[in-house]
DNA sequence: GTCTATATGTAGATAGAC
DNA sequence: GTCTATCTACATATAGAC
């Protein structure tokens, strides 16, 4: 790749993790990459392709990384323990969080802001690129917990999903400044692990949790 | 408070929702309000404040009922169960969710935006004035759980917020289209409170978790 | 309290020289 | 492939009439 373009995309990175990509501007990448404003058209034809550029670079390696895991549990075993599912879910994402050296702690930081800023665009892009991820381990987990229903286990995935983008979003802030809060990423990962797996357990047992509000 | 301030309220909210907070214009908020451009500057000052306000105007209240709640579930209970403090917490959070009458159900699909956007301004805004909610809880869940240390609560609390935060969000999204997936937001409050409470009790109960793939 | 008009800055995008 | 210069659109904010 073009050493301008690579700067360019590497920069834009690092922006949108810090400043959101809305509103990161294109002027304010080129200035920080040392590029000419006009680069960005020349090399990417637009904001909205650059944009798809950063994901993609990062999402097509995490994503084949946690399909691997997959098929290699799925062809060892044909019934694997939810939490062996939820560590090939987990793992890959918070290896990515570790990674200093290629820069995969920074787009940690960048992947939250694809839900948060609800970018019609961009979540299309990424349903479309990657959303078959989500539906193969949903029905590899819906194998491992049959009693629990696929509308029950959508919400279910979201819980953890949405505890793993939060929890990475802020790792990936604390980890740069104060080197992880005395907690690796290894440990934080299997503490999610755990906690997924113990959550999934209890509302797939049948004993529904009743409010104590109803009880009192 | 004047029709045409609290008309501009009502809007920006709506409009921080569905398009960020960065990036939606005054423009559009007057425009979409009926309200003049300049009349933003003369009810709130400048842009800033009117997103402080926005917060403000739900979260006052949500943080007051969590507190209310904590405060009911200590005078009547010196040690309460894990289970209600995290109701405590979390139905709240959904009851605003729930709530289509007064607009709250708008309301919690800007709250996930406060993190993503990282605005600084509006980060310390929150912490200075409902930092304090979530410190009240780790100490009363630290009482609870005394066998975890402050910096994994910390952790475990994090997976919480995350989870409802994402949740909240998600559902925020789908209530308004599709009446909730056939979900209340009741059932799904108390799901989350099952799933977060054996999350956390497996955190807390010494057996810890080893990966597989330190097992084979 | 509400309006028009405007000052001032910045956004994304592109034409065309080199 | 990279640059300068510029177009067009839209941002926040304010001064001053009504």
């Amino acid at each position: 790749m073009n050493q301008t373009k690579s700067r360019i995309l590497k920069t834009a990175e690092i922006l949108f993790a810090n400043e959101g990509i809305a509103t990161t501007s294109l002027r304010r990448i080129t200035a920080a990459a040392g590029a000419n404003l006009a680069a960005v058209n020349y090399h990417f034809g637009n904001k909205q392709n650059l944009v798809h550029e950063v994901f993609r670079h990062r999402l097509d390696k995490l994503n084949s990384d946690r399909i691997e895991r997959l098929d290699t549990l799925l062809k060892t075993n044909q019934q694997p323990a939810l939490e062996a599912l939820l560590e090939a879910l987990i793992f890959p994402a918070l290896d990515l969080g570790r990674d200093e050296k290629c820069g995969g702690s920074r787009f940690v930081k960048v992947m939250p802001r694809a839900y948060a800023e609800n970018d019609a665009d961009l979540r299309a892009f990424l349903s479309d690129h990657y959303g078959y991820v989500i539906k193969r381990f949903a029905a590899a987990i819906g194998q491992t917990l049959p009693a629990v229903k696929d509308s029950e286990l959508r919400w279910q995935l979201d819980f953890v999903i949405g505890a793993l983008t939060y929890v990475m979003a802020d790792f990936g802030a604390h980890f740069s400044t104060t080197s992880g809060l005395g907690l690796s990423a290894e440990s934080l990962a299997c503490r999610l692990v755990q906690f997924a797996a113990a959550g999934m357990h209890s509302l797939s047992s049948g004993d529904d949790y009743l409010p104590a509000s109803a009880i009192n």
